[in-house]
DNA sequence: AAACTACATTATAATAATTCTAAACTATTG
DNA sequence: CAATAGTTTAGAATTATTATAATGTAGTTT
């Protein structure tokens, strides 16, 4: 398994320990070829039906937390009810759909660059976020 | 109080019964000059200290609902862990400072229309919005 | 203005998401 | 391969929110 060795140095260098519960994590994480979203609940039964043994709730509470805290997932902000994390960290927008819940990253080329005319004093701008929010277009439609 | 005159008919328009509780509500509002955001929890505070008698929390959260439903105030999420209203319910840009965990409206002129050149089948767009996460600039200064 | 009725309010219980805790376990180091 | 420092786990605790059911009240009817 060379694909699980990355994943080891990759724990290691975040300063984790390579658990083979991390590494599972790391394997369902970071091995697609595309970036995407989760909540906490589809990573946990992700992990489940992957494993032979059951997975902590708080392991996957911690070493997702963990790796955020680190840079390696990013959580976003829509839904009060729902915290979605993506292991697209670099900022980037999106498309929220409000009739499926459903998450979908914006390219670079979608929306131009966004230019902030204010300036608040003392404070720096860390991040750029747009949200479209999007619904089925039945209106228009009959 | 000619104001509370205007709550008990903005209510009415509603369809919600001008109590007691939702007329102090609606002046903790709606009679400020300027919309600001508040979490629920800031809400019951603030009742609480201008009224005599108790709020209870089941009657904030149904009553912000409500209101909510309606269009009177809108709900923002930034931090998974807390919940912001807004009393400017009009679709607009904010700024979120990540030191005091403070949301400030930006002005129309502070960002320039932003065009999507994605299109989605299907969907319409209901609202685009853009946040823009500051922190003190303390790197800099030195 | 008394009485009625539908809706509100309330305290409390229930639920859900997340975090904490302390005991058992395991990867690493020497 | 034993010591130890960090990890996992089940379950308890916490927090935010929603549901419930008894009591209260605004608005209407008489």
């Amino acid at each position: 398994m060379p694909k699980n060795c990355n994943f080891i140095e990759k724990l290691r260098e975040v300063g984790l320990r390579p658990t083979k519960q991390r590494i599972k994590m790391c394997e369902l994480l970071y091995s697609r070829e595309k970036t995407f979203h989760f909540t906490i609940n589809d990573l946990v039964k992700m992990i489940s039906e992957q494993m032979n043994e059951k997975i902590s709730l708080a392991t996957v509470y911690n070493t997702v937390h963990a790796f955020e805290k680190k840079g390696y997932l990013k959580e976003i902000s829509i839904d009060s009810h729902k915290s979605y994390f993506d292991t697209n960290t670099s900022a980037h927008h999106h498309f929220f759909d409000e009739d499926t819940h459903e998450l979908i990253d914006c390219e670079e080329s979608d929306i131009d660059k966004i230019n902030i005319r204010k300036n608040i004093t003392g404070k720096k701008i860390n991040s750029v976020e747009v949200l479209v929010r999007i619904a089925s277009d039945n209106q228009n439609q009959k």
